[in-house]
DNA sequence: AAAACAGATTATAATAGTTCTAGACTATTG
DNA sequence: CAATAGTCTAGAACTATTATAATCTGTTTT
């Protein structure tokens, strides 16, 4: 967190990516405010505010190249919008119906038992746990 | 499943929707088969297919009608294409990634436990579990 | 360090899925 | 059977995303 450029720039060699003037920047802005999850028409916006010259284009060429490298995961909730997650380490999501929004639950917090195998072969590679949070008084304690 | 209009036409009643023809029709073609995964663009081709004339504007009409009525459940998993699912009792989904298809798992055959409280407030309306299966040997006891 | 090459970026056009619109149609009601 | 409230339709519009083809840039070679 003291040399942010040398980060994005050896996530960039790792991945055997070019540093360019556009990964670079774009990987700053995704990796270094912690875990988030955007969209690519919002990062691009954000890039344009960051004063870093970059097409929409090359937005969604950038995050699908990081989503290849594993450096990002991309979760699909919304039909006709998807957001890329910065956190790849195994873990669930809150979503909130009314906002939009999306919330990491860490891995360890949920179980998810008994999961047959896949009746028509093949093998599990992923599995995701979407909690659909809706607004209404929590009622906590009932 | 003897008197399958009859069928369509109480479902309708009882989600106080006119039936119409082409209620009707697109009832009939989700309801009669099972369960399954439609897209828009399938049951249009269906509907067109059994000489139903309807406009797929129509068909986007009518899911999302039945989606408030709770007769279909949407299922969003891939970017840019939902799916309608007719199965709408407690259940999950097995995704195989190659081909796209969707296979339902039934609810009491996976427990999700320990999920915390939304730490933004809001109460949880349902959880979702995607299970992705990709095409490999499926490897069973290693 | 210049030249050459592979790869990246760009503006723009194209595409896919979905939603909107305004007018024509139809099931229900009196 | 006329009125009306709701439904259907073709087509345009819209949103997010992907493709294209020309230009540019980082790297490698000389």
């Amino acid at each position: 967190m003291t040399r942010p450029f040398a980060n994005a720039l050896e996530l960039l060699r790792a991945a055997r990516l070019r540093p360019t003037r556009q990964r670079l920047a774009l990987a700053r802005l995704l990796f270094e405010k912690g875990d988030r999850h955007v969209a690519a028409e919002e990062l691009h916006g954000e890039a344009l505010a960051a004063q870093v010259p970059v097409s929409l284009a090359t937005v969604y060429n950038t995050l699908h190249q990081f989503v290849g490298a594993g450096l990002l995961r991309e979760v699909v909730i919304n039909p006709g919008r998807s957001y890329f997650d910065t956190n790849v380490s195994d873990h669930h999501h809150f979503f909130y119906e009314d906002s939009g929004k999306l919330r990491d639950i860490p891995g360890d917090s949920i179980a998810v038992t008994n999961v047959p195998p896949p009746p028509d072969g093949g093998s599990i590679r992923r599995v995701d746990v979407v909690v659909r949070v809706e607004k209404a008084a929590s009622k906590a304690r009932s």
